[in-house]
DNA sequence: ATCTTTATTCATCATGTGATGAAATGTATG
DNA sequence: CATACATTTCATCACATGATGAATAAAGAT
């Protein structure tokens, strides 16, 4: 039916390809998206996905979910600045990452990712606890002085705080979340954070 | 090779194919169990899983997910005693329920598939959002009297501890949170649900 | 102008899925 | 005892999935 072949012009298929993963895999996760549902997505062959993403879907996901975001300058960011502080760096940082539209499909679609696969939980459980709130816990004056297991205690609930406000804004849509600003987010948010790094 | 025909002795089978579905629901959420994985787990052909069961897998899973546990009920109780320990007894219950074994799989297969699937997203929202948290704010005597918007936020706030609570602690297994004692958690998680509905 | 490389399409494969029909065999009922 | 019914096994269906091989055409290099 149609030409085989080279296509003219320079279509980036690639990044055709890419972008309609990005979306696939937020709108129905991991194991939801299937390569033809991307290439027709993408108005594309299937077979290309293959022939850009040697590894076939694992690749492409893995490629997808490589957010060019890097955790630990992130974190160092957020680090700075009077330590009274931190909990409003921490929800302002993490609001500003999330509602940016560069990133926000990502991210979605990774965290909807993580509770379909086994692995991929134990490796999040790891990088959130140790990674990302571990450090906070640890560059905090008085959070940093207590025992470990009151340490773990703070980062776990930090990290629910946010897991939750991510959850909620952004994969199922409370509405109360969804249509309130990101100051007033942090308004009430932050001290709560703070609260469990001082208290 | 095997006999066909009934089996000897009054094996329940139907209750097998139940408790083996809650188990693979749970661990693998709605789209990664498979009927067939289903009906191996509980020693069972597969055919018997429709034999059961008609309507399939959907009603398979809505018979495994229908929570022998009246939320309104639950609701109920939570809004008796004094309002300023709402937020104790809600996190409290919240607890009482998510460890009891007894409900555990069921609420984690039930989370996991939330997540999944875009209608069922949608139908937790509104459920959550109005019948639960709804609830609680509109019999807040602080919090009733706010406008709609507001309602609303403290309503979505209050979702999302929880939902992040839930996530951290039964399905990630954040291990600050999985060590805790309940008690532990509801002296740290209490007071901000209070602040919600109060501030 | 020729040759190589890359991009694209088409045609299959093997596998796993949920679903259904039909046969066989036990238990219960008359 | 005979008949009806429920339970179980086997045999497929139709379909979607991810993957691969082969053919073809454009673009780029020499």
């Amino acid at each position: 039916m149609n030409p085989r072949g080279r296509r003219p012009g320079g279509a980036d298929t690639r990044t055709a390809i890419l972008e309609a993963a990005r979306g696939e895999f937020a709108a129905r996760g991991y194991a939801g998206a299937s390569l033809r549902g991307i290439a027709r997505a993408a108005g594309v062959d299937p077979r290309l996905v293959h022939h850009y993403f040697e590894g076939g879907k694992s690749a492409l996901f893995t490629e997808v979910m490589a957010i060019p975001l890097d955790p630990a300058a992130t974190v160092a960011k957020i680090l700075q600045g009077p330590p009274e502080q931190i909990g409003e760096r921490i929800v302002r940082t993490f609001l500003t990452v999330w509602d940016d539209p560069q990133y926000q499909p990502t991210l979605v679609g990774f965290i909807r990712s993580v509770f379909v696969d086994e692995a991929r939980m134990v490796q999040v459980q790891g990088y959130v606890a140790t990674d990302i709130f571990g450090q906070v816990i640890a560059a905090h004056p008085h959070a940093r002085q207590l025992p470990p297991r009151e340490r773990a205690l703070r980062a776990g609930l930090i990290a629910s705080q946010m897991l939750g406000l991510a959850l909620g804004r952004y994969v199922v849509g409370l509405p109360g979340l969804v249509r309130a600003p990101a100051g007033t987010l942090v308004e009430r948010i932050a001290p709560v954070i703070q609260g469990h790094l001082e208290r």
